[in-house]
Formats: structure tokens, C-alpha cells, sequence
DNA sequence: GTGAGGAACTAGCGCGCGCAAGTAACGTTT
DNA sequence: AAACGTTACTTGCGCGCGCTAGTTCCTCAC
């Protein structure tokens, strides 16, 4: 082997015969490796020869030598993937890409029989951005993971300030409504979320001196929300805050197929200003969410837990806003 | 290092030790590996052993010392993850899973500039559900992946035959609709797609002697979607063949807002089928698509590219069906 | 002059696995 | 009886890296 072949990866020692130094002097230079010393001709000189015969590292080598795969695993739940969630990925991965670390995104099958991922991939630590489902954790920690974000032995800490409902009672308040009810959505895997919203929406009807909201879960179908809507009417109510969008359009379109005239005979407001809002018609009313620094502070969790670096500042504030739309009107 | 203590990973050595075996029985057990006789007195002591010491294969050192990660990268345009896409890519995981390889999908960000994941994982084989972008194949090829598929040199075989196009405009033409539009989004992520749908749609007006269709890529607001209506309307255009049901749906808001009664006035038909369409009023008329059996046709590929078996056999049909609704309805 | 510390490297083991080449015993065939 | 094939294992090298412990030389302070 006294040729480098173009079938043959290049390997440290391959720089380091080819500079008459040693291979342990090759690795401290390519890891700019604290307490070494390497004068500035020699660091040169490996990382111009590295780049002439093309070197990549091994991570399999490099993994088992430090025992670290540098791999985040990030689960997400299955949502929607929309711009924000998009972008704060990407926010993440590149804080994490500046650390050295690999981010990966996971959405487990809800029936999915495959073998998770952090079951194949061995990761560093396993982050999500919800609570770990029931088992879920177990399974992660019988396949060696020992740092899971958000811990799952914590006392359950201060979720994220959900202030859209709030926002939503309120503003239907203002115009007028007094008898509101809120529609959360059917839909098993956004359960947990549905219930936050409805209990935000809740706190903001007590403390406006509303008694609790009428509530019920649809399906996004015309015979799911017009049952809901009929029933809702028949209780006097006057508007809707709908979990998300979805949940808007479908309580809308179900209204306008049943001969009603929106929002005169009925308000509705959705969350989450998604494209469909502003296309539909009416026009949704809605709740804007802004989740710009999301990613960063999860990358800092990341990073604190595998690098023993100090815990990032407390999260990033949602900001959330108003956006009316013709959907909604005063009462009356 | 006489007694195991819970930190420190088992491995093949240890069951090893504990049975008074030899290490490489132990990994020609845990492998099945083929041309190895093993009594099935010693593979039993071998698989309770592992499992009572809670072995867990070491990924790294398996991926250095046989030179493969078993890892399969795939490569997801910034598209919309609807359930279709997720069934698939879930059948494509299990078929994986069970040859011993995990999949893993990417969206590679459109401005992110952290390093791509074929760089970091270092996979034995990258898919991409589209053509492989300018570059894309070259820095795929450049971090050591010598199997991308589809193969960027391989002279551009059969695309997907996208026969919903046809059954639109073959729908509206049905309905009487002799002057037709095609409307398109001018997402530019989707600007492969809209081209091969807009073509497919003119294949099918000329096939039924229609001139071929005016068209715009539109935005999904109303000043887009309006432009585009009066600009059709004033040239006769009586009916719309959309590329998906979002471009649908702003067609049908806008016009709505615009004072037109729909369909009388004009006759929408979207694509895809998705939840929005049958949501929307008036519900729109769209085009479903079936990719069962994509994911596992996926996997085949990889599989053949990494363990040279053979081809899978030709990819699955796509079977479109037109659903019809409110949104269209005869001429006249 | 001596000793300590720093610069600039080196030697080499270990990480945990895959697997080629090998060994010993036994059974079958020539 | 000898040769061959099969069964059921074993020995041990290599994969490519991280990093500890070490060496040699030089400089500076006392």
C-alpha cells in the first residue's frame, strides 16, 4: 500500500507518513486539541496536507475511540411541520453543527413497528420537544441514553406560557361575546397540547368572570363540527376559540354548509396563522405564534448536557398576536 | 475490571468471558452469520447470555471494523409531510429496519448553511424522492457516498407518470369546460412538480383537441390569486385545473371575496386531496393520490445499491382518482 | 550551574467489533 | 487405512481514531 489509492479512505496516518510526524501530532491539530502545543509551520503544514489528499475523518473511529457518537437526536412529535418549526430546526443544527454535533430529526410512527432510532444511532442525548410519551422514556434508557431533555425525573416544571388562548378569549370578549366555547380537535397526537389550550382559555374566561367554556374535541369533519355547533347554539353560544386552524375551518365550513351566516350568527377564531387562514372565506381570525430563538435554547440544553457547559438563559418568550380576520365580529 | 458495573456498556467479550466461549462465536451468534455452523445448545447460552448481561451491539465499532454504517439517508424536499409522504416513508423504515439498516430523513434547509447530514453520518447510501438539486450530487459525492440514488449519471428515465393532471382537465372537460387554465404555485420549492403538472395538463388538452392551457404560477394571497382570475376570466377561461389544493383553495377565496359565485361563475379543481379540500366552502373537487407501496419500492433500491441484491421490481403504480365536489360543476 | 517549566512533539494502548485463516474431532467415502 | 469433508469452534489482526504518558530540547529564574 505504498500508493493512496482513489477506492481507499485517507486516514491521519496517511498525513502523518506523508510528513514524517507522528499520527497522535495529525489528530491534536485536526481536533484543535486543548493543552497540546503545535507550532504554527506544523499545524500548516497538516491541514494542507490533509486538504490535498482529501481526509475525512471516520466518525465510526472517532466514536468508539471517545465513546461519543456526537449525535442529538431530536424526537418530534407528529405535527405539522410548519415554517417556524422549520426554521428553528435549523437554528438548532447549526448551533449544534458549531459544537461539532449532529442533529437529527425523529418522528416515531404512531403504529410504526420499526426500531426506534435511538436504538440504531446510539445518540448523545435524546431531546423532545414535548413531554417523552409514556415508555417512551424507559425505551430510550434501555438503549443506553443517559441524558434525556426534558428530563423525565424532573418535577414537571413551567410549560410554555401558551398566552394564544388567552389572547383568543379576550379579543372575543372585547367584541362583545359572552357566552364562548372552545373546540379542541379529536385528533389523538396533539391530545396533550389540545388540553393546555383549553385550560389557558379556561384561566382567561375565569378571570374575565365567564363561567367554564362549553367544550368538545371534532373531528375535522362537516358532521363532527356541525353536531358540535348545533348543540353549541342551542346553549346560547355566540362564538368559538378553536384549537388551532383546522379546527377553525372545519367549524366554519360545516356552518356555511349549514346555512348559517358567519360571523354574524357565529364567531370563530383559530390559532396558529397558518396559510389556510387567510385563504379561506371568510378570512380566519387567528393567533400568530413567533418561536424565533427556540432553536438555539434547545441546541444550549443539548450542548450543557453532553458538554457540562453552563445551562442556557431561560427559554425564549413565544410571542403570540392577535390577527383578526373576517371571521369574527362583534356581538349583535 | 473483574466485576461489571452498570456503566460500563457490555460487550461480546464479556458474554465471552461469562460462557468460556470465544468472543467471535459470541459475534457469529449475535449475527447469524452465514457460512458458520454454531449448535444451537451454544447459540442458546450465547442470545440468554446477551440478553441477561443486556448486550448492546456497539454501532461504532461495527461500523469501523465492517466499513458500512448501515445507514440510509433520505433526502426530503421542503414539501409538505402529508400522511401519504409519512406512510411511506414509515413502510420504507420497517423494510430497512429488518435488514438491519436505519433510515433517516433530511430536509436539507434552503439557506441554512450548517453542514449537510451526508457529511456527518458518513451513510452507505443517500435517496432522494427527487432529482438530486446542482451540487447536491457533487458535495454528496465529494463526503466519500459513492451510492446516491437516483443515479445522478443515469440518462433521465421515466418520471412518475403524474396522471392527475390529466384526469382534471379530462374532468372539466366532461363537465363542458372548453376553456381551461392551469394554475401553479410559484413556490420555487415545488417548481420542478409544477412544471411536470402543467405539462401533463397541456398533454391532455391537446389529446382532446384544446389549445394549449393559458397559465400562472400564483402566490397563495389574494392580489395573486385575483390577478390571475381576472386576467383568465377576461379571456373566456371558465374553468381552473390547480396544481394542489392550497392554489385551489386561494382561487376559491379570492374569487369568492371578488364577488364571484362559484362554481357558476368559475370551476375549481385542486390536487392531492387534502384535508383543507373538503373543509373549505364551497368544498373543492380535487385529485387523490395512493403511494402505497412507494416507501417499500424505496428501500428495495437502497438495499440492492448496499447488499447487491437484485432490483426491486418496478415501481409502484400511483393511482390518482378524481373526487368530485362543490367547487366544480357543468358549464353553463 | 542547576532545576523547573514549557514547547513540541512521540509511542503506543485501547475502544469493540468483523471476519479470514486456522484447529481438532468426527464421520463418511474411496 | 487414508483421505476428505463437515462440524464447531478458536486465534488474532485490522479498522481509524482519542488521548495518556512520555521524551527531548530550550529557556528562564534562582
Amino acid at each position: 500500500m505504498s500508493q493512496t489509492t482513489s477506492t481507499r479512505r485517507v486516514t491521519a496516518a496517511d498525513i502523518a507518513r506523508s510528513l514524517g510526524i507522528s499520527r497522535a501530532t495529525v489528530g491534536f491539530v485536526l481536533n484543535d486539541t486543548p493543552g497540546q502545543t503545535i507550532s504554527e509551520a506544523t499545524r500548516t503544514r497538516v491541514l494542507d496536507e490533509a486538504k490535498r489528499l482529501g481526509y475525512r475523518t471516520n466518525i465510526a473511529a472517532r466514536a468508539l475511540a471517545s465513546g461519543r457518537s456526537r449525535i442529538v437526536l431530536l424526537v418530534l412529535p407528529d405535527w405539522p411541520l410548519d415554517f417556524n418549526l422549520r426554521r428553528n430546526i435549523e437554528e438548532a443544527s447549526l448551533a449544534l453543527d458549531e459544537a461539532g454535533y449532529a442533529l437529527i430529526t425523529y418522528t416515531p410512527h404512531p403504529t410504526g413497528h420499526s426500531r426506534p432510532l435511538w436504538e440504531k444511532l446510539q445518540p448523545d442525548v435524546v431531546m423532545s420537544m414535548t413531554p417523552f410519551a409514556p415508555g417512551q422514556a424507559e425505551s430510550i434508557r434501555a438503549a443506553g441514553v443517559t441524558r434525556l431533555i426534558p428530563d423525565p425525573e424532573a418535577p414537571v416544571g413551567e410549560e410554555y406560557p401558551e398566552e394564544g388562548p388567552v389572547l383568543q378569549v379576550q379579543y372575543l370578549v372585547d367584541l362583545g361575546h359572552r357566552s364562548i366555547a372552545f373546540a379542541g380537535s379529536a385528533d389523538p397526537r396533539v391530545a396533550d397540547l389540545v388540553a393546555l389550550r383549553r385550560r389557558r382559555a379556561n384561566d382567561a374566561a375565569l378571570a374575565l368572570g365567564l363561567p367554564p367554556l362549553p367544550s368538545s374535541d371534532i373531528q375535522l369533519t362537516d358532521a363532527s363540527a356541525g353536531d358540535a355547533i348545533d348543540r353549541w347554539r342551542e346553549a346560547g353560544v355566540t362564538a368559538i376559540a378553536a384549537y388551532n386552524d383546522d379546527v377553525a375551518a372545519a367549524l366554519v365550513g360545516a356552518g356555511l354548509r349549514m346555512g348559517l351566516t358567519l360571523p354574524r350568527d357565529l364567531s370563530v377564531i383559530g390559532h396558529d396563522d397558518t396559510p389556510l387562514a387567510s385563504m379561506f372565506e371568510p378570512r380566519l381570525s387567528t393567533i400568530s405564534v413567533n418561536t424565533v430563538g427556540l432553536g438555539r435554547y434547545l441546541a444550549g440544553l443539548a450542548l450543557s448536557a453532553v458538554e457540562n457547559r453552563p445551562l442556557p438563559p431561560a427559554g425564549p418568550e413565544l410571542r403570540v398576536a392577535l390577527v383578526p380576520r373576517a371571521s369574527t365580529a362583534p356581538l349583535g
